[in-house]
DNA sequence: TATACGTGGCA
DNA sequence: TTGCCAAGTAT
């Protein structure tokens, strides 16, 4: 096992990306929110965004006197801005009960907005060197492949793999964060989920699932459907409430804004993409109802906002 | 445990 | 062009 872990973290040390939330320097503010935006979403176009933010809000205090619709609209086409409300929760949970300094434990990060087992373990880790049990995608696929000798691992997490992961953890501190970090980009850089560049592995000659004659998957993945879904009306929705300043009339989301004679600056492009959709009445009012449940829109001055 | 939740690039 | 899939969380 020591040899997996020098070669695994041997092979990091040289081709490890050079991400400003791995920098030394970088806050557990930063870590802390470069981890939300990671959650499902591509490290190049978490990149931009996280640098504005970091820029704007470079501390939880900072965030915390801002309106939590700010925090919608600077997410940007990130996807699932519920993200950027929760971490605005966070950002008022740490200034309220954490003295404005994002806490150190798994206990208490598991605890804030939006933040589940991976990230409290990532955050731990990462910004504060804990020793902790860390398993994303990434990683439950390499131990897959590489111990298991499966294609892919389970559909949900299960108690087996993070028995397997907590064996695998190196006992120093520090070789554990580093084990957590190179195991993560192995699975994004040569692990890959469709065609894995086994050629470019460091321990292609210790994987059970190479050895195994590569096995197909035992079951197909479930894809996510999006056309014609709620979800896409609600983003088509936020995407024209990102652009709007002034409250947006209920009207304008049922009409074309030609029928309307007029529309809120800067919501003509996301207002007609909205309307291409087509979508029936019911399912728009189910998009809207949806949004000022989840917190994402209020009404004001009978329109649509972000929360104030 | 299963489902809802955005977005865009790539094969 | 269609479908897969990316550092998950909350319910």
């Amino acid at each position: 096992m020591d040899d997996l872990h020098r070669r695994i973290t041997g092979w990091f040390a040289e081709t490890a990306r050079d991400l400003p939330w791995r920098d030394p320097d970088c806050s557990a503010w930063g870590v802390l929110v470069s981890e939300i935006m990671l959650q499902q979403t591509p490290v190049v176009r978490v990149l931009p965004v996280w640098e504005q933010w970091l820029e704007r809000w470079p501390a939880p205090a900072d965030l915390a006197t801002e309106p939590a619709g700010e925090a919608v609209r600077s997410w940007g086409r990130l996807g699932y801005p519920r993200r950027a409300l929760r971490l605005h929760a966070a950002a008022t949970a740490i200034v309220q009960d954490h003295g404005g300094r994002v806490p150190d434990t798994y206990a208490e990060l598991l605890a804030l907005p939006g933040v589940g087992s991976y990230t409290a373990a990532a955050v731990a880790a990462f910004a504060y060197g804990r020793r902790e049990t860390v398993v994303d995608t990434n990683i439950r696929r390499v131990h897959a492949r590489l111990v298991t000798g499966t294609a892919l691992p389970a559909p949900a997490l299960t108690a087996a793999e993070m028995r397997l992961a907590a064996s695998l953890l190196p006992d120093d501190g520090a070789a554990s964060v580093r084990w957590n970090a190179a195991v993560m980009e192995l699975g994004a850089m040569v692990c890959t989920a469709r065609s894995p560049k086994c050629a470019a592995c460091p321990v292609k000659d210790s994987c059970a699932w190479l050895a195994a004659g590569e096995p197909p998957p035992s079951y197909i993945p479930k894809g996510q459907a999006w056309h014609g879904t709620d979800r896409q009306v609600r983003g088509a929705v936020m995407a024209v409430l990102r652009q709007a300043d002034t409250p947006v009339p209920p009207e304008m989301f049922h009409q074309a804004p030609a029928d309307l004679g007029f529309a809120p600056e800067g919501v003509g492009v996301p207002l007609a993409a909205l309307h291409r959709l087509n979508s029936a009445p019911e399912q728009l009012e189910r998009a809207l109802a949806g949004l000022l449940n989840d917190g994402l829109a209020e009404i004001h001055d009978g329109g649509y906002r972000l929360p104030a």
